[in-house]
RNA sequence: GGGAGCUUAGCUCAGCUGGUUCAGAGCGUCUGCCUUACAAGCAGAGGGUCGGGGGUUCGAAUCCCUCAGCUCCCACCA
């Protein structure tokens, strides 16, 4: 194969995916070796991807792909979430353009269309993130509705319902009026928004007096049934004991209560109480008996209880009221008013709080063992800051309420008898046995059964998803889930450390009895280059797709990868994307340079070669070892950047400088056999960061079997350290960037030889002239022991090299180079001084500390001897 | 109202158990190079009193206190 002359990573990428796919390299089966799994954190099936997946899934991948090359059998498992309000909505939405309501379906209707569409439009995400390289085990993909997975979520109904933790019954919830369901908390979102406080009269029954009541929403006293002021209140103190008063405009008497739920310093000091519609009205109606009265319709309009406003809009009413109120002289006042409203996470409408009859399971003894697996570090939360946030929730955790009033989602599995009383049942003919049971009627047939019509919250499927996909809910002893559970590593936005995170560790307990992950990365938050959240609604998110099509999947992914340390969010910027692309045309271009090189086969190996390899290896070593150390701690963008350097200064700068014959020369074949190893050794450490690149210069390296490929080779393993010959080396390169500095003041072509003399000493790494002198295109190093004084003149360490440059030499500049390099050596060994003659330091002071401060004297002393000298060459 | 986190170079961020010349990286900037792998590049350079103040310590970017600014999470005050 000839591998291209331009970088063009469109022309790769499909190429290699297809490849790997075409020899099924993606997918698992139990096996003899040690299991890594991740399950996909399943996007909506309505989804399109975005920045965040592109963080999320990239991460993901170089988990997996590195796990894959580390000998494990790695098992990444995908799919996708019904996601039961967002995606019917949009079918509501799409029917609507077609000209059909859904109230005029019937369920089965409607949910034929549901499937229809998606069908025709879900999943489009598992085909980007194709694109993006992901290397999901495709022949694994789930769904959360589909039927192994509704199956394990109505066994885990009928089981939770038996062991009775879920139970049925009328509650305040948060009522979304646009999806006209209910919504468990964590589906409330609290804004600040700018409102009114309403001050409004209410006549004291056989007076004339009024009390003032300070009411945000003054369209609720439609359902006024009680006004309550604090028993300590003096102002209200002459109100007799069984004081009623009269709503505005409606007219309905009402009691007077006394509770110390009521502020006395908020407002007027009395409480209007509408237990009908908010949460702390409705525990004074259950505390005193209150009548409730439920003014609005499930859409939000008004219903006809009080029969006012009638079918109107609840915010139309409440700018109407005002003025009725006002015409009528019962309203007092208004003041502007900043309050915490809550929002539907879905639809984006204000919640009303509203008492209806729902499903609830009960949490408490759920969070026992999952609270203590976390803060235990049975399960490892990185960052770990988390872990505070997560027990904070666990520990105050309220009932879930898991019912929702939409037709998209799991039926739940309860049925209502003629007569009165529920059973419930996995299947209609369960439920039909037991609801003889129950009734003693033997005569029931399934007609006479109604199913409830509400369906399961979605998480109440995902928080099964890492069993789920393993059928271990309905098969709890299969080899699969025996095998791959408990998974490894999670990777998610903390935004669902609650909707998903925590009931997946309580699911794991309570259905497996063991945690459901070891680890849980949690990703930040994509933003743009200014900070602002990516958003559809802001229009500052790129397009995933377009970003892979102009800089490739490599350069995109290493993008993501750059910018993202565990937690922090991601200051996304498109540079960093050319940036990707341009590391991988530099991979692309050192490859063509290696590859264009001719071997003579009966050359030895110069000095020269040997040193260059001999370092190349141990700086490889070094590197390995600290990927090996980031991805222990899940320093993943750490392991990338060291990677990166590595290539790119290391191996591209140093080595293959170093070794590059001169132009139309040939290497020897030990060189060139050894490049073509630290080539192959590079590719796969790289791999699991950038895998099309590194595949494709991979199978080009060498002959390669049909089927073979980087994502199942071995990561490359570092020999011992060398530390000595590391540090020998730097003091090499840093004598080479020296006389390139020189060079580069004295404006001295790059073509021209230069000599430098050395006064050498210890701190001379001699060893490497040959790699000097072709690094720094000198044409000898020569031994002095004095220094020329027309000459550059520079100190490595403790060693003095000149460069003779006869007539060039500014000795004024000079001198005050030297000068101020005195002054600062000076002053460095002052502190060193002064810490060494301390006694409490060297005392005190680890024993490798001290030997490192005098280390520090002696060099420091060296080097200003050193710099002495060269002044009073100068003079 | 409660809690968590952040503040280090122009920008984005590392800096892990306090200790190596520890003040780093990438990008951007500046200078010089179209040197036959790569201008998507090469060789160099400049740039920060580690948010302010105080403390602990032989020693602090690192630990503690405090102030300021930003961010996030939780919470039923009408």
């Amino acid at each position: 194969m000839q591998i291209a002359d331009k970088y063009a990573p469109r022309q790769i990428e499909t190429k290699w995916y297809d490849y790997w796919i075409g020899h099924r390299l993606f997918h698992s089966e139990p096996d003899a070796r040690e299991p890594y799994t991740i399950v996909i954190p399943p996007p909506n099936v309505t989804g399109m991807l975005h920045m965040g997946h592109m963080l999320n899934n990239t991460l993901q991948d170089v988990l997996v792909r590195r796990a894959r090359m580390s000998g494990k059998n790695a098992c990444w498992v995908p799919g996708m979430d019904h996601a039961s309000i967002a995606t019917e909505a949009k079918v509501v939405a799409m029917l609507h353009e077609r000209g059909i309501e859904k109230s005029s379906l019937t369920r089965e209707e409607f949910l034929r269309h549901a499937w229809e569409w998606k069908e025709k439009y879900g999943g489009v995400i598992l085909k980007q993130l194709r694109k993006l390289g992901a290397s999901c085990d495709w022949d694994r993909t789930c769904f959360t509705m589909d039927d192994a997975r509704t199956e394990s979520v109505l066994r885990v109904f009928c089981d939770l319902y038996e062991k009775g933790r879920i139970y049925r019954g009328v509650r305040m919830v948060n009522w979304d009026p646009a999806a006209k369901t209910a919504l468990s908390d964590e589906e409330v979102i609290f804004k600040e928004s700018h409102g009114k406080l309403y001050y409004l009269r209410y006549k004291v029954e056989g007076t004339d007096k009024h009390i003032i009541v300070a009411t945000t929403r003054p369209e609720t006293i439609l359902g006024d049934t009680a006004l309550c002021v604090n028993p300590d209140d003096e102002r209200y103190a002459w109100l007799p004991a069984d004081a009623r008063v009269i709503v505005p405009l409606v007219g309905r008497s009402i009691p007077v209560i006394r509770d110390s739920y009521v502020d006395i310093e908020f407002g007027t000091g009395a409480l209007k109480v509408t237990p009908a519609h908010d949460v702390n009205d409705y525990m004074l109606g259950e505390k005193y008996g209150l009548e409730t009265i439920d003014i609005f319709n499930d859409d939000g309009t008004i219903n006809d209880k009080v029969g006012m406003y009638v079918g109107e809009e609840r915010f139309d009413v409440r700018r109407k009221i005002e003025g009725d109120l006002a015409a009528a002289g019962l309203l007092e006042k208004t003041e502007e008013y900043t309050n915490n409203v809550g929002y539907s996470e879905r639809t984006g409408v204000a919640i009303e709080p509203k008492l209806s009859m729902q499903w609830f399971l009960s949490m408490s003894e759920l969070a026992g063992p999952a609270t203590k697996a976390v803060l235990e570090d049975a399960i490892r939360f990185v960052p770990e800051k988390y872990k505070n946030t997560y027990r904070h929730w666990m520990e105050n955790i309220k009932d879930w309420c898991i019912s929702r009033q939409l037709w998209w989602g799991q039926r739940i599995p309860a049925y209502y008898l003629p007569k009165g009383g529920f059973v419930v049942a996995l299947t209609a003919e369960e439920a039909m046995e037991k609801a003889r049971a129950k009734s003693g009627d033997t005569s029931l047939q399934l007609s006479d059964l109604r199913q409830d019509e509400d369906v399961l919250d979605t998480w109440f499927s995902s928080w099964l998803w890492p069993i789920s996909v393993f059928d271990g809910i309905r098969n709890p002893d299969n080899d699969e889930i025996r095998y791959y559970y408990p998974t490894d590593d999670l990777v998610t936005g903390p935004d669902i450390i609650f909707f998903w995170v925590a009931r997946m560790i309580m699911a794991g307990y309570e259905y497996r009895g063991e945690k459901p992950f070891a680890n849980v990365y949690f990703t930040g938050i994509v933003r743009d280059k200014i900070g602002r959240k990516m958003s559809k609604q802001l229009g500052n998110s790129p397009d995933p797709l377009d970003l892979i099509d102009k800089y490739g999947a490599d350069g995109v992914r290493l993008a993501m990868l750059m910018s993202s340390s565990a937690g922090n969010d991601v200051m996304f910027d498109e540079a960093l994307c050319e940036q990707g692309r341009n590391f991988g045309n530099k991979i692309w271009n050192a490859y063509r340079l290696v590859n264009g090189w001719t071997v003579d086969d009966r050359a030895a190996q110069n000095e020269n070669d040997r040193l260059a390899a001999a370092w190349f290896r141990q700086a490889l070593g070094r590197t390995l070892r600290e990927v090996a150390d980031d991805f222990r701690s899940y320093r993943i963008s750490e392991a990338c950047t060291t990677l990166y350097r590595l290539f790119w200064d290391d191996f591209s700068a140093q080595y293959l400088e170093m070794v590059k014959p001169a132009y139309g020369r040939p290497v020897d074949r030990k060189t060139m056999d050894q490049t073509r190893a630290f080539f192959d050794a590079l590719m796969r450490a790289l791999h699991p960061f950038m895998p099309f690149v590194t595949e494709e210069i991979w199978q080009d390296l060498a002959p390669r079997a049909e089927g073979d490929s980087i994502c199942i080779a071995p990561m490359p393993q570092p020999e011992a350290e060398d530390a000595a010959l590391l540090a020998r080396f730097e003091l090499a390169k840093e004598i080479v960037s020296a006389v390139r500095n020189i060079r580069n003041q004295k404006n001295l072509p790059q073509k021209e030889a230069l000599t430098l003399h050395v006064i050498a000493d210890d701190n001379y790494p001699a060893e490497y002239a040959p790699v000097m002198m072709k690094m720094a295109n000198l044409s000898a190093i020569e031994k002095v022991t004095e220094k020329d004084p027309a000459a550059a003149a520079f100190i490595v360490k403790t060693t003095q090299y000149f460069v003779p440059l006869a007539g060039m030499i500014d000795t004024d500049a000079e001198r005050k180079k030297l000068t101020d390099d005195l002054a600062y050596y000076e002053g460095f060994l002052l502190s060193v001084m002064k810490k060494l003659s301390n006694e409490r330091f060297v005392q005190s002071a680890p024993e490798k500390v001290v030997a490192n401060e005098r280390a520090k004297q002696a060099d420091a002393e060296a080097r200003i001897a050193a710099i002495k000298e060269q002044l009073s060459a100068l003079k």
